[in-house]
DNA sequence: TTCAACACGTGAGAC
DNA sequence: TGTCTCACGTGTTGA
């Protein structure tokens, strides 16, 4: 603790008062002027209260986030600053994968993109294919995605993992998860990465159909 | 500034040094008593190097959420930190709002649950309904749906805004959005709520079929 | 001038 | 014991 806390009991060596000026030994400096010397101890009074209110701000705001941050195991500033750095990143990650999908603004121009995906969890040795489309939006879209995906056999079924659909202004875009599924699991594993590659060809020229249909006005 | 940076130059009212005894006025208090004060200013440095130390790594950190988050206006620690309290918050909503839909594990039983939206954006006017389905997963599921839907009518098309589809442990979590489209949205108003109910209960009655044939055995 | 923001060295308490 | 974290009041700087 400091010199004084509300103006009173001040015992700083510097700073003066009419009491402080009868110690032996700390005469000459404890001159009073005293006018001045009020002054700036009330400055300083003011000075440290108002950092007092800047201090408690802030340690307010380390507690709001030690509120909000889930499985936090030391409550120090510094652990508090980490996890909570840690998390902002974390999240924006996983806002920005799920945005990457849905919530972008569809492409302006027709896009089809196939990519080959990830080794996912416990799809170990299955294909996991996802297309990414974009083009004018009409209804019935889905339905003729599924059907003309329904064409593209090649003796492995194409499966629908998972699909979103979002629309804005009049176009759409839409991401299939698509997984080659063959006599079982279990049974040989797929035949070579050329047979993977027919498949992408023979989908891509599908779906591009598809897309192609309203461009053509059929629809 | 204190008294000393790097153990040189203190000029502490407590702390005595041989040069500083001379001083006229303060000697009652300066006594040297040279080891046990020399220990103390050993230590009294190393603990504030110490607590420099961590002051660092502090504002470290403060620099790192500066670089991390957007759009920061003020740079002082208490904006800082606001601002990462806001984006948190933000961002953690995000994230739910979608892990709701596509994120979470499918329900253990068969569920169907029919809502009908919010006012969204430019969609005043359109009902928006949110089905949210869970069963065994097959494959397509989703075809079905999609020709189920079709077979819900009532004078107006059902349309599919969105749709969103996730698969765990053998079960499969869908999500459509659909909207009520009539003639054209310059069209006369949707007619009454009745009419919608009636939807919802037919909508409801053409999905719990599709769900309920796998329970059959018929899939 | 005042005000806000900061780094600093220190004493206290926790462990 | 020493080490770490914190609140404190202060000196300083820029607006």
């Amino acid at each position: 603790m400091h010199f004084f806390r509300g103006l009173q009991g001040c015992r700083n060596s510097n700073a003066s008062s009419k009491q402080n000026s009868l110690n032996q030994g700390v005469i000459s400096i404890c001159k009073p002027k005293l006018k001045a010397d009020q002054a700036k101890l009330l400055a300083a009074h003011k000075h440290s209260e108002s950092e007092r209110r800047r201090r408690m701000g802030i340690n307010g705001q380390y507690a709001t986030l030690r509120t909000i941050l889930p499985n936090l195991i030391k409550m120090d500033k510094a652990s508090v600053l980490a996890e909570t750095i840690r998390r902002v990143r974390e999240l924006k990650k996983a806002v920005e994968e799920v945005e990457e999908v849905c919530c972008t603004v569809p492409d302006v121009d027709d896009e089809l993109r196939l990519e080959v995906g990830e080794d996912h969890e416990e799809s170990a040795g299955l294909v996991l294919i996802k297309a990414t489309l974009s083009c004018e939006d009409r209804p019935g879209l889905m339905l003729e995605l599924i059907n003309a995906l329904k064409s593209v056999k090649r003796g492995v079924e194409l499966r629908v993992v998972k699909a979103e659909m979002m629309t804005a202004g009049g176009r759409t875009k839409t991401v299939l998860w698509l997984r080659r599924r063959g006599a079982g699991s279990g049974g040989r594993g797929y035949e070579h990465d050329d047979d993977n590659e027919a498949i992408l060809v023979m989908l891509r020229r599908t779906l591009k159909v598809v897309l192609a249909k309203r461009a053509n006005g059929k629809c």
